[in-house]
DNA sequence: CCTTTTAGTCAACACCTGTTCACAAATATT
DNA sequence: AATATTTGTGAACAGGTGTTGACTAAAAGG
């Protein structure tokens, strides 16, 4: 809370206007423009601070940028690694993974829309940046379903698609609850009902994949 | 052709200076920035053309953004009507679409770049109008599926869902697929045999759903 | 307490931006 | 062939842009 005033009011205390000039990238990113069409003035405005203010915490513009996405993926990280640890029955495991991830979205909806938004429109090295944290993702939601009932023939390779299948079906519905008004609440529940829905289909899926007769594996690996 | 040169072109003859400004922008976004931080100027030094003669073809640049997400998408639109008239076995289907579908992509590289970094970061009108197409294309798919042997079993809700799971999934790999060396034929092959293993995982999904005993849909759909 | 380092302001620069207006050349219309 | 319309050019504007350097207040270190 100490940061969302920091990001509107006028003249930071010294020693606070870096924060301050992150929220304020954040908050026009939020409400208007994508990262790269921002500029530098228009966020030392925003952050109520003199434009050459900037050049004592960032050399330009995009070390903010990258220092944005790392904040970003800091605290979503341990909210991830804070998920996995609590094994729970794989009956209510997908949901409750799914709320506590939804419910993050939403409490840090200015971070999740400048990432969004920089996935595909950013620079070369932030799609770079944001695509690597996404495969890490991917790779530990991997290891997590190996140890799944259903799912201990799967191959390794198998998993790693499977996972990246549920992983970029997330990051889209993630994307079309970011488009929703915040506080729609029916709207953003329904997203988490459908998300499940998916998530269940592809674990499906798999079990098919390995026990079916008529569509054997070997066919679907084939050139 | 006539379009790839009149896109480098200085001094585009007389009438032709409308298609040298889309090709410019097109261009730029590209090999530089999203097409919101692209300046008028920028866009008409490309086409070799003066500012002003912008003013004669758009009244501002969100307006050739626009003309410039039509474009994308009537070819687009057409593929797409061309492919679902090919009526083929469901073995070949998968992949046959798959394959037209990936060949347009990267025979129309800078339109789907276009699409692409416009989907999260464009102004809010134009990221609308992509979801709307996005939308269709699932409603046309679902449709499709509906004649599967495997699904004239599942729910037309449920064959929607399953159609956006197929259409997110390709978007995905379209946007990785557009992040490769224009050049990379392997790589680009990769993700085309990733995709059909993808689509054909969800397939099998489905169809165990509602055959499954120990995972009834009641489960799924229930709050 | 005095000094040094950090973190802010202010003024100025050269440049790029969108948009205007009057004018000229190419094309269409009669 | 004469006229009208469309489509380009060129100069000029007010304002926003990134970045510089010299200066000052505040905090930290001794």
């Amino acid at each position: 809370m100490s940061r969302e005033t920091a990001a509107r009011g006028r003249r930071p205390k010294r020693g606070r206007t870096r924060q301050a000039l992150m929220d304020a990238a954040l908050d026009l990113v939020a409400k208007k423009a994508p990262f790269s069409s921002l500029s530098l003035r228009e966020v030392t405005k925003r952050a109520g601070v003199v434009p050459t203010a900037f050049y004592r915490h960032f050399p330009d513009m995009s070390a903010l940028g990258l220092t944005l996405l790392d904040e970003s993926f800091r605290t979503l990280r341990q909210m991830m690694r804070e998920v996995r640890q609590h094994e729970l029955p794989s009956e209510r495991m997908i949901r409750g993974s799914l709320e506590t991830f939804f419910t993050y979205v939403r409490n840090n909806r200015t971070h999740f829309l400048f990432v969004s938004k920089e996935l595909y429109g950013g620079s070369a090295t932030m799609r770079q940046a944001i695509r690597r944290e996404i495969r890490l993702f991917v790779s530990e939601l991997a290891m997590d379903m190996a140890r799944f009932p259903f799912l201990t023939q799967v191959s390794a390779e198998d998993l790693q698609m499977m996972a990246s299948l549920v992983v970029n079906g997330v990051v889209a519905l993630t994307q079309e609850m970011l488009e929703l008004d915040e506080d729609d609440e029916a709207g953003q529940h329904e997203m988490l009902i459908l998300a499940e829905k998916q998530v269940r289909l592809i674990y499906f899926g798999v079990a098919q994949w390995r026990s079916g007769s008529d569509q054997p594996a070997s066919a679907l690996s084939a050139e």
